[in-house]
DNA sequence: GCAAGCCCAGATAGT
DNA sequence: CTGGGCTTGC
């Protein structure tokens, strides 16, 4: 007995060694994260203290290891011999401690017992490439990583039938909404001074984030106007349900609705789901926290990362009592503090902490760091907008030829996306590579929207308003009128408008239009045809033709209609790339991935281009070197926030983000007036900014001494912008490598220069081949980031 | 039913 | 400054 005991004993002391060795890479907080597998565990992880390092090496140690640090079981083999052969295997590298391991472990997780929430698909998508990498192909097979979004749309399609909705619903996106709130608003006969449909929409969303029906809303009203939104979320939510759609917020909640009211269901997803991670916990809402803790409910093994410092999305119902609370609401929850930080220097470090110490009701943490204090935050006023985008433009041209570095090394973060023009004026001045992320985003433009509304219908032809939407678009002499008749008509019958126009003839209302209506609905039937056998890039080409979008572009003026040709053609592009990327890609698929992948979804690190994003879009990302433009109070903090105390910690969270992104250098700039939303206006530093400690500034914020001058001092002044001087000719990235191909038209590579009939001039920044074509990314000196298909793109080398 | 032109509100962040 | 909604005159 006693022999067994020490065996026991020994055992477990050589085991853990040898997993400390072979993570030896992870400092030991890291590391006691990692092999806490089992029970609810909190990782408080401050900025830049390897987070997503931990979540991968956890996910990749449970499904290689299970449980086997802590487990107290010993492989039935273990005898003396195997003990000493453990204690050797310490001086092997951490490779081959790991294969020692795989002899001695006492457990295993299957991947599909894990489910994986991360904040982008992006983060999901790095999260299996570096398992794939560290486990072989199958060893992540069946794992679930995915946004809260995507995963509970996966559930949502995979149980739609007990969703209550049918099979092909779609997602409303904000645009959307507003039009089926103001529909449910002017229905009602609603003051539209009173009731505008942004704050209804609002109301809804906040709402559904607390899991609040539209009866409980009308219980819970106190007054006339919540009343009133009350019975516009029911009207609206009725709505939705007859255009078989869902808006984002019913994601979330019809699928905590489901899992919760389903037993079956509830039972075979938490059995399935053993092993739940979340990943920035501090920005989940009440919706999620219910669906994740209901989900964890049956094994507990419910694993959470976040900073509570960094919980930046209130607006969305984002409540970060979800994370201050976590240890209370889950019994017996493990917390760890990451609280080294591996990304800045301390003069960067003691900038955001000085900063963040402004804020009450945190977590208690300290970050430190062992990188060397760096150099100062550089701080600088100028005149206006255009003189600070100058001056970014210029720093990074100078910090290229001095330090030799990158143009991938910079990004530009900023409050608003607003303040991206005049950015954009200044890098495409001077041929500096650079893209955009977020702001009015490729699929918010009309004729791209127009496309997808078509494709909505085919998909789904109860989708009541992408059906109004295209519905006379191009013009097909149905009027206001004859859409508003069969709207009503479609209301009474409690059918969809599709299924009253394909029987128009059988309305007196509509009778008269009745040819032209089901010629309209005979069109989308032909298509979904094409589309039950086609891919979409094929539809989207069959849909210009048939619906006479094509002729209606290109009867347009040549400037605009060139651009929306083109436009769509980078939609095709975008098709194009994802069916390749899938194996058996739907329509439904695309549409899918068309809402709900963001922008920062595509950001590429590694491309030759400075990045201009705000600092929400940027939370996770990090930097060599981080510009903050319009460090203006009624800026940065938003003017809106003033009033209430939340918001402005909300907002000083969002500060201390955007510092905390930046690894070397950190550059702040603000202005004395800026040109915004067409009126210029007098701008005082931000108060983040004086919270900021002199001693860490290369430049005393005191001598500028701004707030001593009367605003007026400074008026009237013009700065006109900088000559154009620079223009890219000096500018080039790399070596170009031609390729010619046998069928003649020329193939570039990223970093050529190219000349485009429209675009004007531009860089190549990827080739990504596409069967027997490519699709370039290029990034045009004034018209920004296009993709477009090599074999049609016209492209010359300049 | 349609196009042109006027008017006015709105412009934080984003799945 | 922009875009959408509305009016107006055909």
């Amino acid at each position: 007995m006693l022999d067994n005991d020490s065996l026991t004993k020994r055992y477990t002391e050589i085991k853990r060694k040898l997993f400390d060795k072979a993570y030896g890479h992870l400092n030991s907080k890291q590391r006691e994260a990692v092999f806490t597998v089992n029970g609810p565990l909190l990782v408080l992880a401050g900025a830049g203290s390897g987070k997503t390092t931990v979540l991968v090496n956890r996910i990749e140690y449970m499904l290689r290891y299970g449980n086997t640090y802590f487990s107290e079981k010993i492989p039935l083999d273990i005898d003396e011999e195997k003990i000493s052969e453990l204690e050797k295997a310490q001086s092997l590298s951490p490779q081959e401690i790991k294969s020692v391991l795989d002899g001695v472990k006492t457990s295993v997780i299957k991947p599909y017992n894990v489910l994986s929430l991360t904040f982008t698909n992006k983060a999901a998508g790095e999260m299996k490439e570096r398992l794939v990498k560290a486990l072989g192909s199958d060893g992540a097979e069946g794992l679930w990583a995915g946004t809260f979004h995507s995963v509970c749309l996966r559930i949502l399609r995979r149980f739609t039938e007990q969703t209550g909705y049918s099979e092909g619903f779609t997602i409303y996106d904000t645009d959307d909404q507003k039009k089926l709130m103001l529909s449910v608003i002017k229905d009602a006969g609603a003051d539209e001074k009173m009731f505008t449909p942004r704050a209804a929409i609002d109301f809804v969303s906040a709402c559904k984030n607390e899991l609040i029906s539209p009866d409980e809303a009308k219980q819970k009203a106190a007054e006339f106007r919540e009343e009133k939104l009350a019975s516009f979320y029911k009207e609206y939510q009725k709505r939705l349900k007859t255009a078989n759609a869902m808006d984002f917020d019913d994601i979330i909640v019809r699928t905590v609705e489901l899992i919760g009211k389903n037993e079956e269901i509830r039972d075979y997803l938490q059995g399935k789901f053993r092993y739940i991670c979340v990943d920035e916990y501090q920005d989940t809402n009440h919706a999620q926290f219910v669906l994740v803790t209901l989900l964890a409910e049956k094994y507990g093994n419910l694993m959470v990362v976040g900073d509570d410092d960094q919980s930046i999305y209130g607006f969305r119902g984002a409540d970060i009592k979800n994370i201050l609370s976590f240890d209370k609401s889950m019994e017996g929850a493990k917390v760890v503090k990451l609280e080294q930080n591996y990304r800045s220097t301390s003069s960067i470090l003691d900038c955001a902490n000085a900063i963040i110490k402004n804020n009450t009701g945190r977590h208690d943490k300290k970050l430190w760091t062992e990188n060397g204090e760096g150099e100062k935050i550089s701080l600088k006023l100028l005149g206006n907008q255009s003189e600070e985008a100058d001056y970014i433009a210029g720093k990074i041209m100078e910090l290229r030829e001095k330090e030799n570095r990158k143009l991938s090394d910079f990004a530009v973060l900023y409050r608003i996306n607003a303040l991206s023009n005049t950015l954009e004026g200044a890098f495409a001045r001077r041929g500096i590579p650079y893209r955009v992320l977020g702001g009015q985003r490729f699929y918010e433009r009309k004729e791209i929207k127009d496309i997808l509304a078509y494709l909505c219908v085919i998909n789904n032809p109860q989708d009541n308003i992408r059906l109004m939407r295209i519905i006379n678009e191009p013009k097909r002499k149905i009027g206001d009128a004859t859409v508003d008749a069969v709207k009503t008509l479609a209301e009474h019958y409690g059918k969809s408008m599709f299924e009253i126009m394909e029987n128009a003839e059988q309305y007196t209302a509509i009778s008269k239009s009745a040819a032209k209506l089901k010629d309209f609905t005979r069109m989308i039937l032909g298509l979904r045809e094409i589309a039950s056998g086609d891919t979409v890039d094929v539809l989207i080409d069959k849909v210009l033709d048939f619906s006479g979008y094509r002729a209606m572009i290109e009867a347009l003026d040549r400037e605009d209609g060139r651009n929306r040709v083109e436009n769509i053609g980078e939609l095709i592009s975008n098709a194009v790339l994802f069916m390749q990327s899938r194996e058996e890609a739907t329509l439904s698929d695309f549409l899918e991935e068309v809402t709900l992948v963001a922008d920062i979804d595509n950001y590429d690190p590694d491309a030759e281009a400075v990045v201009l994003m705000t600092v929400h879009s940027a939370k996770g990302l990090e930097f060599p070197v981080v510009f903050l433009p319009a460090m203006e109070d009624d800026i940065f903090p938003s003017g809106k926030s003033v009033y209430s105390s939340e918001e402005m910690e909300e907002e000083r969270r969002l500060a201390y983000v955007a510092v905390t992104r930046a690894k070397e250098k950190l550059f702040i700039t603000h202005v004395r007036e800026r040109l915004l939303y067409g009126k210029t206006s007098y701008y005082r530093m931000s108060q983040f900014v004086k919270e900021i400690p002199d001693e860490l500034l290369s430049e005393s914020k005191n001598g500028e001494q701004q707030r001593k001058f009367p605003a007026g001092a400074f008026g009237a002044v013009r700065h006109p912008s900088k000559p154009k001087a620079e223009i890219s000719g000096e500018f080039s990235i790399g070596a170009s490598l031609a390729q010619k191909t046998v069928s003649g038209a020329e193939r570039f590579s990223a970093g050529d220069r190219v000349q485009h009939g429209v675009f004007g001039s531009g860089t190549v920044l990827t080739v990504t081949p596409a069967g027997s074509d490519a699709v370039y990314e290029i990034a045009f000196d004034n018209a920004g980031m296009k993709k477009m298909m090599a074999n049609y793109a016209k492209l010359k080398r300049i």
